[in-house]
DNA sequence: TCTATAAACTGAACGCGTTCAGTAAGGCGC
DNA sequence: GCGCCTTACTGAACGCGTTCAGTTTATAGA
């Protein structure tokens, strides 16, 4: 019993490595579902009996990095930064080194906005791995003993997150070398962003900081 | 050699409309080349030879409706609005209304963030219906006399196309009936938007819009 | 009018992701 | 050991977007 769940487990996690070394070494979309069973001696069939799709063996990745991920970023966040700013470069360049290897890999993720796309980062398939993502943005909010305005700091993890997202997508499809366009943006925009939650804390912008509590509501709120 | 071009002419039409029809009734993936080439009475090859795949279709519905719109907006813009924020109010809302009867075929067109991927809104493909559409915007900031900071107001105009992008892209995929969450976002926004580019001529402001001003030629300046 | 050359098509074929009816094989009750 | 059921696979076939070697059609030039 033992013997047989573990043979299984063994080739799913085969076919998933032999694709993911695939998808790295010629993109996703040049890999085709056939070169993966053949590398990894398996009929078409059988990659389609443990992955759904050519989409899942992506999730699978997405996933699987994400539980890898966690443990680093949890590392990384226990290093004592001086401020919110350092702690988002710190969490944000540890995603970009981490998946610096499958950057391709990751535009098959990016590449869809519709949320009723598996792939999407907005999908219902990806919520889990989202919500934990959004974790560690809530984390770094939650290290210093700074207090944000009570309307605004239960959205701000999500607002972070999607902070991360664009600048993630901008970073997949950067063609300059190193993607050093990308850090350029981090660093030019990473203190923006720190410095508008500063400020919302300003009684001066409370109008400003309520109608944007109420845009937010108006997004994530129920229809 | 006129009624030669004229066929060709009529053909393509042909085609394209029988496309679009078919793309309008059942959806953008559902329809199939070979029933737009049953429907319009031609080869399948005959589809090629006018469009080069399935989502050039697509482009070239876009193309059409920016044509079409071009009228309709400048006509929009002709109209004495109080202020920038009715004119964007009634920009955008114009063209969601004109999209309306093909908002499914828009999320084809609004499904990929890829700027390599012709359909994407961001690709070279798309560039001169971009262009043209950012220009829209100029117009719209153009109507007042205000004087907008000399180096802030290169970039408005391809700030606000991206603020519009991003609700069009919110409309697309939004669910609620007759699409009210959208037109909540949208009531929501519109006044953030417009009041920060009022607080962005405070001198007080300065800093951060020299921040800002900074972080958007990061993005679209040259490497 | 005839001919050659380009434009306007044709449809079989390819490669892909995906499906599914079928087959092997391991474990469990007897 | 024997039947039986569930799990693990197999590979041919389907539908799709796309390609391309041809065939037809129209017109410009002799």
């Amino acid at each position: 019993m033992t013997t047989k769940t573990q043979k299984s487990e063994e080739t799913r996690a085969l076919i998933l490595s032999t694709a993911l070394a695939l998808f790295r070494e010629q993109g996703f979309e040049k890999t085709t579902m056939r070169e993966i069973a053949a590398e990894a001696d398996v009929a078409l069939g059988a990659t389609y009996y443990y992955f759904s799709s050519k989409d899942a063996l992506v999730l699978a990745f997405y996933a699987q990095s994400q539980a890898e991920l966690e443990p680093l970023l949890a590392e990384v966040l226990a290093r004592k930064h001086k401020n919110l700013q350092a702690r988002l470069h710190a969490l944000i360049t540890t995603k970009l080194e981490y998946f610096q290897p499958n950057r391709s890999l990751l535009s098959a993720l990016a590449a869809h906005t519709d949320p009723g796309h598996s792939l999407s980062p907005f999908s219902e398939d990806s919520r889990a791995i989202r919500e934990r993502d959004i974790q560690s943005f809530q984390q770094a909010l939650d290290a210093d003993k700074v207090k944000y305005p009570a309307d605004l700091a239960p959205h701000l993890p999500a607002v972070l997150w999607i902070y991360q997202m664009g600048i993630i997508l901008y970073w997949v499809y950067d063609q300059s070398p190193g993607q050093r366009r990308t850090f350029r943006l981090l660093e030019k925009s990473l203190p923006i962003v720190t410095r508008l939650i500063q400020l919302s804390t300003l009684p001066l912008m409370k109008p400003l900081r309520k109608l944007t509590v109420e845009l937010l509501d108006a997004i994530y709120g129920p229809d």
